[in-house]
DNA sequence: CTCCGATCCTGATGGC
DNA sequence: TGCCATCAGGATCGGA
């Protein structure tokens, strides 16, 4: 689920209610996510005080000075800021009690997230090889360029990969390509210049708007205060297969490519 | 290196 | 209604 935008919203939605909050207790219901989760993580935080939560890819990282809280949302997480008393639910792996009284809770249905203590961000093998921000301005058309020369793998798990942009995930993948009329299928070491300038610009835009509509919620996601993300409004082709191109009104396909499903035009994108 | 497939887990959905 | 197969936002790992 969460892609870039989902992690981006849930971080503008904590940070102003969390940070400079004293860790009171954590709490751990689940013994394992993607990774088992430390039953030290309580005694680690507790006394602590938040002095930033920042986003790197998709992960989450809450800077306490000595260390991060490392958080990963995998594909059906979502973090809330509840008041002390709401019962936890089901799904409801993990808590952050806060000295104001806050209750920072983790869901994830797939327990494919991740909680971890990192000391060293900067040393962290899940933070190094990542590839740039995307929204940042290292990252354009012409670092895919080069990036894909002589790469045989197909243009949308190349831009899905971590290594070469983080944050762009399967629906933002499709979208993107869609807007840069460029057919998913394609060997990225074939796409030229032009092709992926435009890709480029339309990866930043296409994630911008994601955010400003509090990112897209399918099933799972929501944030911080428990509303949906709405730019599920304005897929124009993830999850349509069948349905009428925005564009020429033929029909969108979807195929699978790297064992995700994958949306397109087969007349507008080339 | 590069690429593909299997894998972790639970729930929703659709066919029969 | 039940049962079974398939699919779902991610990303790591092993092997070809």
């Amino acid at each position: 689920m969460p892609e870039l935008p989902e992690v981006e919203t849930t971080l503008r939605g904590i940070a102003p209610l969390l940070v400079g909050q004293t860790v009171e207790a954590a709490v751990l219901r689940t013994a394992k996510l993607r990774w088992p989760l430390d039953p030290q993580l309580d005694a680690l935080l507790v006394g602590k005080a938040l002095k930033d939560i920042r986003r790197r890819a998709k992960y989450l990282l809450f800077n306490f000075g000595d260390g991060c809280l490392l958080l990963h949302l995998g594909m059906s997480g979502s973090l809330r800021v509840l008041t002390r008393n709401t019962l936890p639910g089901k799904h409801d792996h993990f808590d952050l009690v806060f000295s104001g009284g806050q209750i920072m809770r983790l869901t994830d249905p797939r327990k494919f997230g991740a909680v971890l203590w990192i000391a060293d961000p900067d040393q962290h093998r899940l933070l190094l090889n990542l590839g740039p921000e995307p929204l940042e301005d290292v990252f354009s058309g012409a670092y895919l360029h080069q990036r894909s020369r002589g790469r045989r793998l197909a243009v949308k798990p190349f831009i899905m990969s971590q290594q070469i942009v983080v944050g762009v995930g399967n629906i933002y993948a499709s979208e993107a390509l869609f807007r840069a009329r460029i057919r998913p299928d394609r060997p990225a070491g074939g796409v030229g210049l032009k092709s992926y300038s435009r890709l480029a610009v339309v990866i930043k835009d296409v994630l911008r708007e994601a955010i400003a509509a509090g990112g897209t919620t399918l099933q799972d996601f929501q944030q911080s205060d428990g509303r949906p993300g709405y730019f599920k409004q304005e897929l124009q082709v993830y999850g349509r297969d069948g349905q009428a191109c925005p564009e020429c009104s033929g029909p969108i396909r979807s195929v699978r490519l790297g064992q995700r499903s994958t949306y397109f035009c087969t007349h507008c994108q080339r």
